[in-house]
DNA sequence: GCGACAG
DNA sequence: ATCTTGTCGC
């Protein structure tokens, strides 16, 4: 039975303007400005949240993808590791997104603390757009956090992805954090050759001629993972912070504790809407 | 033109 | 991504 797969990503978008309208796009934003920091401001609607459009949001991508510093720019100790994932509702898997994003305390793993936040998407999942589905559920769950992580790790691709900008370095560049991109399959690119068998072991992810990232091994008889720059670290210090917290899972923890706290918020969040429901009933 | 395609 | 128990293999 043939698998199927997504169409060509502008035909998903267009189907989608057809069905839900174009104001979809851009409508229903944030409306409260997200925090303001110091010098961190972000306007609710910026073009890198909210692009109006495929192309736009394209040109966005290509346009971050000149800031991602590819280098160590650590301020500091890292006391906090941030862990980013995001969960989805199966039976709405297209509005839905349970953004979740917990620290952790380094060297001891334990979890500091845990923010979320739930929020309608405007796009459905898109091959290389993902980031636009899932950033402003996430920005506002980084909002919570205090302190800031002093790096993240980032459940999908880092600078691996079409246009350089995958959603680790497009969260990295918009909240200027360290981030690094840990994903479980590939977008682009392909291995050169095959990781060995040891934790730690890895091969270059190569795509038309470039190193994009490293195919790494984090446990034994396991499928490895795809580690990638977000942004502020180079590819070799994001394979020590990956091999660091990893303990006995394929999954580092922090991307591991954050798959876990988005599915509880996420099936919590369900149970209050209907407990809600039969009340109001 | 056809296949590939993070979560 | 998500729905899910047991089960096969190291």
């Amino acid at each position: 039975m043939p698998v199927k797969r997504n169409p060509c990503p502008s035909k998903v978008i267009l189907h989608y303007i057809a069905t839900y309208g174009v104001g979809i796009l851009l409508a229903n934003g944030v409306r409260s400005a997200l925090w303001d920091d110091g010098e961190m401001q972000f306007d609710a609607h910026h073009p890198w949240l909210y692009p109006p459009d495929m192309t736009a949001a394209a040109q966005v991508q290509r346009e971050m993808a000149q800031r991602v510093i590819h280098e160590d720019a650590f301020s500091g100790p890292v006391e906090a590791i941030g862990g980013v994932d995001v969960s989805n509702n199966l039976r709405d898997p297209e509005n839905l997104v349970y953004a979740a994003i917990i620290t952790l305390q380094y060297p001891h793993l334990k979890l500091m603390q845990t923010g979320t936040h739930q929020i309608k998407a405007r796009l459905p999942y898109v091959p290389g757009f993902l980031a636009f589905r899932e950033v402003p559920a996430l920005v506002h769950a980084y909002a919570q956090l205090n302190p800031k992580p002093d790096l993240m790790l980032v459940d999908g691709q880092g600078i691996s992805h079409p246009r350089g900008l995958g959603i680790a370095s497009h969260i990295g560049v918009l909240l200027d954090c360290p981030t690094i991109g840990v994903a479980k399959s590939i977008l682009v690119g392909k291995p050169e050759g095959e990781p060995g068998p040891l934790p730690g072991d890895y091969v270059p992810l190569v795509w038309k001629g470039n190193t994009i990232g490293s195919v790494l091994r984090t446990k034994l008889k396991t499928n490895p993972v795809y580690v990638s720059i977000g942004h502020r670290v180079s590819l070799t210090t994001a394979i020590e912070w990956v091999m660091k917290t990893c303990t006995r899972y394929r999954l580092p923890e922090p991307t591991r504790f954050a798959h876990q706290a988005a599915n509880q918020f996420r099936q919590g969040t369900a149970i209050a809407s209907s407990m809600q429901q039969s009340l109001d009933i």
